[in-house]
Parts: C-alpha cells; sequence; structure tokens
DNA sequence: GCCGTGGGTTGAACGTGTTCAACCGACGGC
DNA sequence: GCCGTCGGTTGAACACGTTCAACCCACGGC
C-alpha cells in the first residue's frame, strides 16, 4: 500500500486527509493563499496530515515521532508543528477518522428495527473498526480519556467527536421499534454513549485472542440494557428513573471554566 | 513545611515513605543491606521515593522531573532510575498514598450504619483526600487509568490498588444494616468502585468551584444506588439482576496474556 | 523600484524520560 | 593478600516533544 522509504519513514500513502473536521489554526478551507505556488500553502497542512495517520496505522503512537512525520511530509520538524499544536491534536485527527469508520460500519446494524439488535451491531462496529489498533490502544487512550484537551468524555467543551458519538447512540434509539418514552429517549443516547465509553476503556485491557471477552461482554451489556429499558414503564420505578434522569442532567451542564475564550458556539 | 533549597528542589520533607506497599526490584523489608555504612544502601530507596512524592505534591506530575527528585534526594540521576523503572511506578506509589488517606478519611464515614451513608460518606472522604491535587489531576489520571501498567482499572494483573480499593467498599457493604442478599453482597463492592472510578473521571474534569459538581453527583449518585439496591429483591427483576452478574462475572476473570512471568501468586 | 508586512518555513536549541557502559567498594573464597 | 562477584552508583548519551529566533518570499503601498 505505501511506498517504503530508506527507514521507512518516507511514504506518504493517502491524499485526501480522509475527513474534513481539521481545523486547525489556519482554516484551511479558506482558500486565501491555498492556491500559491506549485501547490504549497494549505497543501502543506494536508501533507503533514496524511502522513501522521499512516505513522499511526502502521507504528501506533508511541513510535511515531513529529520528526518521522515531519520527514514523511518532506517538512521541517517546526512546519508540522506551525499546523498543529501538538502531537495529541493530531492524534484527534486520528480518532475522527475512526470515528468515522464506526459510523460507516454501523450503518449495517442500523437495517435492524430491534434496539438490542440495533446497540449490539453499533457497539460490535466500534471495536471492529478499533481492532487493527488494539496494539496500540494504550497508548492512545491515554490521551484520549483525559479531560485536559478536546476529546475527552466529560469536559464542557462541547467536543465534535462526543457529539457525533452520541450522535450515533442517538440513531439507535430513534430507529427502534419498540415503545420508548421520549424521556427516556432523550436521556438514552447519553447513557449508551457512557455505557460504550466502559467497553472502549476494558477492550483496551483486554488480552484475549481477538478480544473475544469484549465481544462477549458487548453482547452480555446490550441485552442486559434492552431488558432494562421496560422497566422504565413500571410505576414503582418511576423514583429511579427520575434519579437517572437527574444524575445525567447533574452530569451534563457544561463545565464552567476560565479559559472559555475559544468560539463555543459558532463554526 | 519543606526546606527551600536553592531553586526548590533541594528539600526532602517527611521520613518515613509514607506507605509500605512500596514493593520495587529490591524489597525494602528485607534488611540484608539495609544497616550498611551511614544509612546507604536500602535507604536510598526511600530517600527517592519521599523526594518523588513531596514533589508530586508541591509541583504535579508533570512539573516533577526525574532529575528533580534526583537531586532532591541527593543521588544521582541513574540512581533514582536503579530503584524505580520509570516515573510511571513513582507516580503509583503516590497514588498508594491517596489511597491510605482516603482508607483513613472513610474510617469516620464508616461509623454509620445506613447503607446510604456509607456510601456517600466514603465517596465524599475520597474527593476530600484527593481535592488538594485537583490542578495536577488531569496529568496523574493519565498514567492511572491506562492498562498499559499495573495500576489500571481492569486489567488482569491483581494491583494492589485496586484490591485495596474495592476492599473499602467492601467494608461499605459488609457494615450496612439493610438486608443486602448474600449474592449482591459478592458483586456490589466492585460495582461501587466501578462507579466510583466514573465519578473520579467526572472530578478530574469538574472546574467547578470546589468540585462542588462532583459533590452533587456523590450524592445523587449514593441515593440512587441505594434505591436500586431493594430492586434486586423483585421477582420480576431477578432476570436483570442475574445479567448483572453475569457482566461482572464476564468483566472479572483475569485476563489472559503472554507477559505472565511475573510472579503472580507469591509475593 | 523600494520597503515592509506577514504567512510560510527552517533548523538549532531546550528540557525531558530513559538507557547504558563504566565504576566503586565491600564481601567471600582461596 | 588477592581476585572475582555483585549490589550500588554515576554521568554521559540518546531520542523525543516542543519552542524560538531567524529566514524566505510574494504581495501591496508609495
Amino acid at each position: 500500500m505505501t511506498v517504503r522509504g530508506t527507514d521507512g519513514h518516507d511514504a506518504v500513502s493517502g491524499s485526501g486527509t480522509v475527513g474534513s473536521a481539521a481545523a486547525g489554526r489556519c482554516a484551511a478551507d479558506d482558500p486565501v493563499t491555498a492556491q500559491g505556488g506549485t501547490g504549497g500553502g494549505g497543501a502543506t497542512r494536508a501533507l503533514i496530515l496524511d502522513a501522521a495517520l499512516a505513522s499511526f496505522r502502521e507504528r501506533g503512537y508511541d513510535r511515531t515521532t513529529m520528526r518521522g512525520i515531519a520527514q514523511s511530509a518532506h517538512v521541517s520538524l517546526g512546519n508540522a508543528y506551525y499546523y498543529f499544536d501538538s502531537k495529541e491534536v493530531l492524534v484527534q485527527e486520528f480518532y475522527a477518522t475512526i470515528q468515522d469508520g464506526h459510523r460507516r460500519r454501523a450503518a449495517e446494524a442500523l437495517q435492524h428495527s430491534v434496539f438490542a439488535d440495533r446497540l449490539r451491531g453499533v457497539l460490535h462496529a466500534g471495536i471492529d473498526e478499533m481492532a487493527p489498533y488494539h496494539a496500540f490502544a494504550g497508548s492512545f487512550l491515554k490521551t484520549a480519556i483525559l479531560p485536559s484537551s478536546p476529546a475527552s468524555p466529560f469536559s464542557g467543551e462541547s467536543t465534535a467527536a462526543r457529539e457525533a458519538a452520541i450522535g450515533l447512540f442517538r440513531e439507535v434509539v430513534e430507529g427502534s421499534a419498540g415503545g420508548i418514552s421520549e424521556a427516556l429517549a432523550r436521556d438514552l443516547p447519553e447513557l449508551l454513549w457512557l455505557a460504550y465509553l466502559g467497553i472502549t476503556l476494558f477492550w483496551v485491557g483486554d488480552r484475549s485472542p481477538d478480544q473475544i471477552r469484549t465481544r462477549r461482554l458487548v453482547d452480555t451489556t446490550s441485552r442486559l440494557i434492552s431488558r432494562l429499558l421496560p422497566l422504565s414503564r413500571i410505576p414503582g420505578l418511576r423514583s429511579v428513573t427520575a434519579d437517572i434522569h437527574a444524575l445525567l442532567v447533574e452530569m451534563r451542564q457544561p463545565m464552567p471554566q476560565a479559559t472559555q475564550a475559544r468560539g463555543s458556539r459558532t463554526r
């Protein structure tokens, strides 16, 4: 697939920077100077990004170096930092591509109409998509889970990544045939995403062959959740469902914080 | 508290290495050569550990450097690495001390007999204990949550830290007055620990003043859980409780892995 | 034509975590 | 007495992420 260079670092594989959510310091979608010269300017950014993604895919996080990325992209080290503030934002770009893949795979499972099947399919799709990177998952997650930066589970900054993930589970809920109350349908996607988060955490540590234990966990979890849903209709359990809702509301409100300079609504 | 050195790195505060779970490559509790000379030998390890803990406390993870630790302990950089394989195992030692503090604080809450009070108290104790380090929590958790090494949530290697944490919640369960079925009492501690894990993750990202949102989350969570428990007695819900149990069993079994060389039972 | 402005680009430099070959010095065997 | 062994110790060295002052150069104003 990729042309091998002298030290395995020369290859630049893709061409299209895959996603589009890429929005660095210099907006690539604003073609003010993108046309200058023989393709330099804005194209450089894509070059670096492609090299980074390829390296992440082939070598994982730890063994991908900024110097290697720069070399693959035929730019200087400093230039890579000109477009991407840190290695971390590069890895977030990588997550975005994985999430794209997840969504693509999930589409198939979303053909089903039974909730349990839909959920199970989407969860398995996620694991399928991540499978190639299981060996590196540990070092990846290290920079992902943390609320210090955008792609964290909680954290007020409305990450596009998180919204997209929750949106996927919203599809799971909304397309289901069974009667899910409207109130529940509002909370459920977030809860499912939380469950998916836990499963992912488990998956990272799962050393069983082909991560079969995580697959079992997915089966068990989706069965459990689908059995749990009807219970919300039982009058005697109203108080607990209300509690769960309250808990979610508690978690949901964006964290108030000092560094709110970044535009939070536009874009 | 600590004597200030020339660059704030000279001070060594404590004296007793705090905990005891410290069990590196050279067992400190085996005083074979610990008595040699003017206190050298085994004592070096404690010196380094104390310096590391002090630095973590004062500066957090990121701004604590191995060189700083070595300098504080009046040893060479290489010597620090002789006793501690990496900065990460040092931070795990730090967790152990925090967990000790948690247990100490929790003792008070465990005077109560009502489950909800016990749980709530223990959870708050945990937050109280961690509070001083909230500013650094992000970088700490980064190395804690991950299964790449011992102190991960899941991961087969029976971490002493995890066992201790679950043990704390076992006390919560066992000392409760209300009738908690024996089967539930076996699973509950692990579930509570899982919940605590989630709360901790939330806490890390909580930028509200004094982390008040996490406190509210703790209250809501303990109330919810305590209301959930009686439901396990309802016959109609037996199948879901069975599912939950199955899920836990699924998660519990130690991960089979290649690198099982480390002594797993002895010690 | 000249200058200055500013986006793009560069490589050296800094401080970091980690590794390693060398060194020290006490102890035990001979 | 000598020598080998082995835990302890050292500082140089490596590769890394990140920063920064300098540089290039196309463009617009004058």
